[in-house]
Parts: structure tokens; C-alpha cells; sequence
DNA sequence: TATGAATGAGTCTTCATTCAT
DNA sequence: CATGAATGAAGACTCATTCAT
């Protein structure tokens, strides 16, 4: 598991191999520096210069580290995106889909737990998805288990019909309907506080919102 | 009004009105260029270059009707984003906020009616929202009529202490989610159709699913 | 017959289609400078900053005229040297291959013509056809005329059985030789004049040597 | 002497020893290195990163061997070319200059003896003797033995009133023109062998060719 | 010896912008 | 209205070079 949470402390237990040292930390600021940029501009607005500038560098180490634009989106994509979409889809690797309400709960509290872990997750992840062509969206979408996604799909039509959930929902889009309405207030969390002042955007109200919103999407009639 | 054509004086009685029929429609085709852009790539990554091209004509003619970038994107949020923004907040301006329910619900359809009519509008609007600082946002927030969002956001809480909306849900956040909830479908909706490559996606759907989705989100337990 | 000789005086019977009278002399004087650099420094040491600047202009203004690096080269090589090219090789386009001696002077004459006005010719000619992958080589290729090369090949052969050409030269390699008899004083004039400080090197003395010099070459014994 | 390596000292009493055979081999490799890109791309085009690579090293050993571009190429030439250039002219080295035409031959084989056990060399030469100021042919003149060339020049011109050279020659270009005469098939042998694809280009054929032309060029009338 | 990290300058290219026509 | 020519600044990327290890 090339775990990708800051919080990476003591629990070294083999030593990191010693020989490149330095070598995969500067590597890791520049990811760093690259999701919390994309998140705060854009992913296409975001020059290779501003992230070298963020880490306190030339640009021209961006390109030692990298290569190339595509390739540094490339590293983003695998080593800090690929582990939150593998985690999101992992509730649907399993044999038994016959509880769909307890799968996209799952789901749901598992983009929670990234999206309050990683702040950069919420602004990026919608911006790209959004953005016709995200130019991280298409290096996501093959790693999409799409056969599980349909399955998925089809045990939710067949708990609509059990009266389990709300028949007035598209099987297809309640899973983007549920992303849209966990994600959003992460992502525009900015403009909410200045239109909210006193507003409470705890994380705790933000859960409680959150799992309460997909509890009553899904509940049936 | 910050206009910007040299041409444009008093004679603006009727929105568009044949005879001088050239200079404002070659206006209105760099608008619609510049949000049919918008949608697909993005605000930052479409130059102005891409914008003449759509049109047919040079960059050269996209700064003589607009000055400069700055002023291109205000025109875009004055004349093709605001009066979404508007009409999206009409129910607002209302002295009995009694239903908060009807509100949002009327809220919900007006985003549909206009995201039925503008394709480019999901997109660009999610992207931009998305990403912290986007470029129209911050020229849209200043229209939003705070003060009546305030007195809905109480509507709401207040409407939750009769039974009304469902409790679990932060008053504050509500509005936001429903805007994702509904939107995200529809600015993701290529990725969408690659996933579920047979699936309904016609409007009459992603309205029955989006307003289905709305009214149970708000349902009371 | 697109003539590429500076001499463009009186002689313009038609006005040169007005509508873009400096546009075409702009990009005249790139493709001067381009040659004139490339015959200096070599193609690959020849930046597009060194052309701009020797034209007096900014390097984006060489793409604006031709787009990119790639292009510049088509436009240098169509517009420069293929006129160059298919004149060498005009001799060659006659049904009467019979006096291949007669062929192979008119060539040369005509490397010397071109040698002599176009000083540039010589020096980009020899060092780019020299350095293994040349940038320009390999867009002229093309444009020789193989076939006709061959028979020429091949009348040389026979002129040789006939005993009217130096049995001693391979007829492949004839042409060659001559190209490089003819044009590597002209390309290293420059070292030349330094080692032999009070020599004749006046274009007449240059063409009595060259062309005496491919006579008795090919003078059969 | 314009030594670059650090540990260069005392003990050179043999050209090459065993002994301490990785310190000069890799400097050897690079420069083999060296030549065999400059050959193929043209000095200019070839990096030190692409000479570091093609001997399997980092570019930053290429600076620990020469210290900068420059002194490679002063090792390049001392190294590599002086060794040709001196033998090149060691006819020249006689007291005796009342045959040029031997002399003049001899140059040749010599020429012809080094370009066939070093492919890299003919290439090398021409174009950058022909780029106006090549990197390499600056370092070189200097070591060219002026005065003997002009005895030369001067016994032709003698050979040539005794009738023993054509006298349509340029006493001070016949030189050039052999070198080009001789080393062009070479340098653009690639191009040739695509030319013709069947012909005979072994080095006994070249061979044959280049000392047949040499004597016919210069034979009388 | 040899490498990896780092940089400043430079190359190619694009972009917003200006201006004369 | 519309274009073509021109530019300065910036973006991606490369290169020679340095230095600590």
C-alpha cells in the first residue's frame, strides 16, 4: 500500500532504503505542492513554475523530478489520486451486492474520510471532473471498475423494486448524485464560510450533514 | 455598467433589435464561443486566440470588442452568468419564506430549466466553483443576495424544528447540496455516458432523478 | 519559376498583388537571414533568436511567420535550396543521356553559378549534407531525382567503355566527387584566405580551377 | 599543454599503460564517444549529456574528465584529430618538395587510410570544416603547418610550368579540392547508399575511386 | 570515481496586448 | 470592423555547470 497521507511519523519500521533519502521526500513536496496548486487554481492554470516556487525551487527541478508536465500529472494521478479511487471503489469489491444502500454508505463515508484528510481533494477532484476534458479525469476513468459499477447499478435497481430505496432516483446517476452532494460543499467551502460568517463548517457538522443527506437520498417512501 | 464596446449608446430599448443588427451579434458570437469554450476546457486554459478562431475571426477582434481578458470574462458573468445567477435566486425576493421547501424545490427547476437550455452551464459553473479561486466566481459572488440567503438558510432551520426538512441536514449547506446533487450529473455527463454506455441520460430523466432526488433529500423522517 | 536571386529590381511587370506588399518581404528577409546564419554556424547552432535578431525583431515574430522550427526549415529548403536543387539537376531531364561528359559540366557550371551568387550556398550545403542526419539533407533527398540519377550512372558507365571517361572513377561516385571538388574551397574560404593570405581566390580564379579541374578528372587517359 | 585531468602526472613515459587502465579508458570512451556523435549529428547538436549517455554515465562525469564543453573539445582535437592532422601532413616534412605529385598522393593515402580505420572522421571533418567557424576547426589551423603549405603550393606551381601538373589547376586550391574529392563520398555515404542501393561502396572501391581521381586530377595534358 | 540534486541561462513556443492600416 | 505585424512576458523544457555526498 503506497500510503499517500501526510501523517507519516513513526511508523517507519523498515528504514526507507537508505541510498536515495532525500531523493523520494523532494519528490513528495513536489506532489504536495502540486495538489494543494491544483486545488487552489486549477490543474491547467497550475505552471510548473508555481510548484517549483511553492517548494522553494526552480522550475528546471520540476523537470529533473518529473521529466514533463504529463508525466508529473502522470506521478498526481498515480500516487496521490489512485489510492482515494481505489479505496472509493473498494466497498463494491465484494461478492455480495445485495445491500446497495450499505455500499453507497460506504462509499460515501470513505470520500468523507479522504476528503478530511486531504483538503486538496474535494476543489480538485470536482474542478477536473467538471472541466469537460480534466486532464486528470481521463487518467482516472481506466481505473474505474466499471463491471462493479454496473453491478452496483443493477442491485440498485433491484432494491428499488424490494421498496429498499427511493424509486424516484436513476440507478446510474445516484452515485454522482451522491458525490455531487457529499463534494460540493468541500469544494466551495471557501465562498460558503464568506456567505455563512458564523456558520459551523466543522468537519463533525460537515460528516453529519453529509451521511445524513445520503441516508435520506436513498431512503424509499 | 462596465461596457466596453466604443459603440453603444442609448438605443437599447428592445434587447436586440434588427438594423444595426452586425455589432451586437458578432458580440453575442464571442460570448457564446467564450462559454461553449468555457465548458469544454475550462475558464484559464481557453485563450482568446481560441476563442477568435470558434468565431472565425482574429484575437485582434476579440480585444477590440472587449478591451482586454479581464473585461471579456466580466461580460461573460454580466451577460450569460448573471442572469442565471438571477433568475436562479428570483424565488428568493419574496417577502414569505414560510416554505422554504417550495423555495428550493422552485430553485432546483429554474437550475434544470437552465441547464436544459445552456450545456455549457453545468460544466463551466461546477469547474469553476470548484476550483478555489475561479476566475467568474469571484464576479459572481458579489451578486448573490446574501441577506435573503441568510433569511432562507433560517426558513430552513426553523422549517426543521416543525418537521418540515429533515433534521439531519446543516441548514447552511443545504442549498449547496442540492446544487451538486443536481449538477454534477450533468457536468460529467461524458464520463457518465462511457460508464453506462446504454443508459437514459435524456432530459426527462435527469429531471425526474433530479428533482426526485431533491424532494426526498429535503423529506422529512 | 519562384527566382529566389536577391537582384529583384526593375524587373516586377506585375505590381506584386497588393494586399500584402511587406508580408512577403518580411518573410524574405527571415529566410535571408536563415541561410545566411546556417552558412555561418550551422543549422543546428542557428537559434531562432539569432535570425529574429539578425532580421531586428523579437524570435516570436519568426513564429508568427512560419509557426515553428520545423516549418522554417520546409520554407528555407522549398524557398532556398529546392530551386537550387532542381537546377542542378536540370541537365539531367533530356532524353539524350548520350554525352554524360557534357552532362556532368553543365552540372557543375550550374554549382558554381548558384556557389557564386549565393554565398551561403556552399558552407550550408557541404556541412549539412556532411553531418550524418542533416536537418535540411533529409527534406532534399526526397527531391532528387533518382531515376534520373541512375542513368546518368549508367551513361557514364558506357562512356567509359567507349573510352570517354576516366575508367578509374566509380559512376556512382563520380557526382559526388565533383560536388566536393567544386564546393570545399568555396566552404572553407574562410581558412583558406588564412593560410594563403596574398592568394587569388576572385570567382574567376575559382571557376577556371573548378571547371579545369572536373575536366581533367573525367579526361579519359 | 593544456592539461584538464586532475591526476595527470609524471609517469606518461608510455602512450597507454596497463596498469592504471579505467583512468584513461573512460576518458578514452568518452571521447570515442564523442567523435562518434559529433560524426552523427554534427558537434554542435551533441550534448554532453548525449556523450555521457552513449558511454553510461551521468553527464556530471563528463565534467569531472574535461571540466567544461570546451576542454572536451580541446581533447577531442588533441586527442583525436591532431594525431590525423599531423600525419596528414608529414609528406610535407621533407626537404625535398621537387615531386609534389608524390607528395600530393601520399596525402591522399594518408587521408584515405585514416577515414576507413576511423568512420567517424569524414563526417566529422567536412562539416565542420565547412560551417564557417567550427568548434573543432578553430583548434585545428593553428596546428596546420602553414609555411610547409605554401612550399607546397610553390613546388606545384614550379610542377605545373615543368609541365608535371595540369596547369588549369589553382596551385593554393588543389589541396581543398582533393580533400573534398576524397572525403565526400565518405561523409555522405549514407545518402549515396540510398542513392544507389546496389552499387559497390567497399572500401576497396572507394579506394580505387578517390587515388584514380587524385591522379587523373592531377595529371597534364 | 561517480551520482543526484540543484541552478541560471537559453531555446522554442504561446499568450495577451498594441497599433497602424 | 477587421487584419497583420509586432512585442514582452511567461511556460515548458534543455543544457552546461556546480557541489555535496
Amino acid at each position: 500500500m503506497n500510503t499517500t497521507t501526510p501523517s507519516k511519523r513513526s511508523d517507519e519500521s523498515q528504514p526507507r532504503r537508505p541510498g536515495r533519502p532525500k531523493g523520494n521526500d523532494s519528490r513528495e513536496q513536489f506532489l504536495d505542492a502540486a495538489v494543494l496548486l491544483f486545488s487552489r487554481q486549477g490543474v491547467s492554470a497550475t505552471t510548473l513554475a508555481h510548484i517549483a516556487k511553492e517548494v522553494g525551487v526552480t522550475s528546471a527541478m520540476v523537470h529533473y523530478h518529473f521529466s514533463n508536465r504529463e508525466q508529473l500529472l502522470d506521478a498526481v494521478t498515480t500516487e496521490r489520486i489512485l489510492p482515494f479511487v481505489h479505496a472509493l471503489h473498494a466497498p463494491l469489491h465484494t461478492d455480495d451486492m445485495s445491500d446497495p444502500v450499505a455500499i453507497l454508505r460506504a462509499m460515501a463515508e470513505c470520500l468523507l474520510e479522504h476528503v478530511f484528510k486531504h483538503e486538496w481533494l474535494a476543489p480538485m477532484w470536482l474542478s477536473d471532473v467538471s472541466s469537460g476534458s480534466g486532464e486528470l479525469c481521463q487518467r482516472i476513468m481506466p481505473h474505474v471498475p466499471a463491471a462493479r459499477v454496473h453491478q452496483l447499478t443493477e442491485a440498485i435497481a433491484a432494491a428499488q423494486v424490494r421498496g429498499e430505496i427511493n424509486p424516484g432516483l436513476q440507478p446510474h446517476l445516484i452515485f454522482m448524485s451522491i458525490v455531487g452532494l457529499v463534494l460540493l460543499p468541500f469544494a466551495s467551502l471557501k465562498d460558503c464560510r464568506e456567505l455563512h460568517p458564523g456558520a459551523d463548517f466543522s468537519n463533525e457538522a460537515l460528516r453529519r450533514h453529509a451521511m445524513g443527506a445520503v441516508d435520506n437520498l436513498l431512503r424509499p417512501l
